[in-house]
DNA sequence: CCATAGCCGTTACCGCCAGTAACAGTTAAG
DNA sequence: CTTAACTGTTACTGGCGGTAACGGCTATGG
């Protein structure tokens, strides 16, 4: 994390000259954000830092008070984007519906968000953080939810959960390819590619479910889903 | 691509001074891909250029005179990555035995491919090549080749085949997903995750399958499939 | 037989862009 | 009234992708 000075301080005597701009500099980081979202809006997922700066209507030494380097600014513009879609899939998903529903309500949900910022959804795809860190970047973020959603929801059932991770990561890399190819393409409407989509994903998850011999209909109460959610997706 | 002088001459007559270079400059660029893999077998897939030439045993400029651009030789490596891939994926699948069997051999032969090159793995997960020229990086060679043997099934069997190209496309982000994860990861055997991906990718298959109103078994008999196939996995 | 066309290869440079140094001003806490 | 944190600037460094400009080798063409 880019750190600012009153952090070598080590956790003695709280001084308020200190403390006081501890609300100013997350709001400020945030403003940060949102002007780099624009700035990648408006200019592809590639932008230098100087016009992210300029957008922002500072000058680069601002920018990297905030933020350790670009990697780290990406991140929070990552970060920013898959909240943003978890938000709306979420509220798609949990629901009370069929999966089959719920599969197809998240993914509209989901392709309505990217198509709004298709830039930063771009950026979403490409970036990887150096330092391995998970959930660093949007992407091992909305892996994490789904993982997570999936292992408790197998491990309610009492079915083995170990499939969790590696479905979770696979899913998100289902969903960024074809929305990747979408966007890019612009071959297909929305409703279309939302279709196979979903077909594609219900199945995937029916077989499976099957597979292990639960039956799907036992998911269509979504009761217990909320919790293993909370914590992760919500912004800190 | 990257050209070299004689290509200014715009075809007329030929002159030997400049074909008697046509061959060796082909053996000479899979060289320079065979070093840009080592090097980046060797340092990661973010290495610079000034290394792949060290590697090679050349100069920058030498490199320069057979891609133009770090872009192109990382496509080259991309395609040869893909190729690799490819070459095994395919043997595996293309064979008689159930559409269960021959996806998990598929599977396991995708894993042993990229468990050979995890770094060129990387690159080609994460190359996008600039000019939008699909088949340009290995990622696009792929679901191109995975599109016309869906579609090329689809039409064969009389039903809708529009969804060839999302499918195949999530196809590909479903496998390099899971691919990344495993490899950066190393927390799951490869059988295991081999058994998970074999049974998401034969579910969705199955499922779509069935919902198009085609029986599975349909497929078991793999007759159609090399035609399609060979034109675009092959190298030229 | 020598000019020519293409290759071989080098060193030394340019230009872009991420990141930094150094400096000056402001505001509120101690 | 000092001090700690911010505000912001201009102007620099350093790395790396890419290029210019040079000289030498070998086989084809007339």
């Amino acid at each position: 994390m880019a750190r600012l000075t009153h952090m070598a301080r080590e956790g003695k005597a709280p001084d308020g000259r200190s403390s006081r701009w501890d609300a100013h500099r997350e709001v400020r980081r945030a403003e940060l954000v949102d002007a780099a979202v624009r700035a990648i809006d408006a200019h592809g997922p590639d932008v230098g830092v100087a016009s992210i700066a300029a957008e922002a209507g500072v000058s680069k030494p601002v920018l990297y008070r905030y933020f350790a380097d670009k990697d780290e600014l990406y991140a929070a513009v990552g970060q920013w984007g898959a909240d943003e879609v978890m938000d709306r899939l979420l509220a798609a998903i949990l629901t009370e519906a069929s999966v089959r529903d719920r599969v197809e309500r998240g993914v509209d949900a989901y392709l309505g968000a990217i198509e709004e910022h298709p830039n930063v959804f771009l950026l979403l795809v490409r970036h990887r953080t150096g330092h391995g860190d998970p959930l660093a970047d949007g992407k091992a973020r909305i892996a994490a939810t789904f993982a997570r959603v999936l292992g408790d929801t197998l491990r309610e059932l009492g079915v083995d959960a170990a499939g969790a991770e590696p479905w979770a990561e696979g899913l998100v890399g289902l969903g960024l390819a074809t929305g990747e190819w979408w966007l890019s393409r612009q071959t297909m409407t929305r409703t279309a590619v939302g279709r196979y989509l979903t077909a594609f994903v219900f199945h995937a998850l029916e077989g499976t479910a099957a597979e292990l011999g639960v039956p799907l209909s036992a998911l269509d109460a979504p009761g217990l889903v909320p919790d293993s959610v909370s914590p992760i997706t919500r912004r800190s």
